[in-house]
DNA sequence: AAATTAGTCAACCATTTGGGTGAATAATTT
DNA sequence: AAATTATTCACCCAAATGGTTGACTAATTT
């Protein structure tokens, strides 16, 4: 399931601590737990929880050398939203292009009939 | 505070069943509440309060006709994440294209010196 | 005026979430 | 071998989430 997937990353993304934490990340390269933690008022314990979340999400790697763990960030997942983003803007314009024609050609073939569920469209706002 | 915006938006879209409906409303237009409704399995109400949820991050309008709610997409808002995501990249972009350089010119000067909290870049994975 | 229809509000429930603490594990340092 | 350091694991807790049902309001229809 994709959408899992998209859900996933969505709400690992939805918490300011981990945005944080992704652009430390970003910026700094990879960087240790520790580290990472003494950015952040709240415990290290937190910190741990909060990575593990966006590992699980795919939006950090760990690589562990000895007792330490390097949290890198990983940006692929995120072009993910991105697609999801874009077909929805695609779908968006291309209804919006199929109206417009029907407005030009006056076709009278599409008129509503009644007994239709969906309500007449009254156009966007 | 543009965090809280950003949050709420994300937050809203990591749901299936919210982003099912802003892809019903991007592909049909405006539709009322129970029309919305009947394409899940959950109770109207439930639906009902996702709706509020897209309302309250902006992905939805409501426009109200006598009884009746239509529903609006807004795929505005979805501009912010991109940005986010935008920013968030060339971050790490400008980061490796200073590193790079920083191997070519084999410059001393930043070299670490051990007294740093920071561990030595190991490189992205 | 009565009944129906559209939708929200309020209360309830189980689960998840974001935080905290203390103990456990594993690798280093002394 | 003992102490320290780096991190996770296992619970605890309050608040938020996603779902339900039942009552309530308001607009239509009959």
């Amino acid at each position: 399931m994709d959408e899992e997937d998209l859900s996933r990353i969505l709400k690992a993304a939805g918490d300011t601590t981990r945005r944080r934490i992704l652009t430390l990340l970003v910026q700094e390269g990879a960087l240790r737990v520790t580290a990472l933690a003494a950015h952040f008022e709240m415990s290290l314990n937190s910190v741990s929880k909060h990575i593990k979340v966006l590992e699980e999400a795919g939006l950090v790697t760990r690589r562990t050398v000895g007792r330490e763990h390097f949290i890198a960030p990983e940006l692929a997942p995120l072009r993910l939203t991105e697609q999801w983003f874009g077909q929805l803007k695609s779908i968006w314009e291309l209804r919006l292009s199929a109206l417009e024609e029907l407005l030009v050609t006056g076709d009278q073939d599409d008129e509503r009939t009644g007994t239709d569920d969906k309500p007449q469209d009254r156009g966007p706002a």
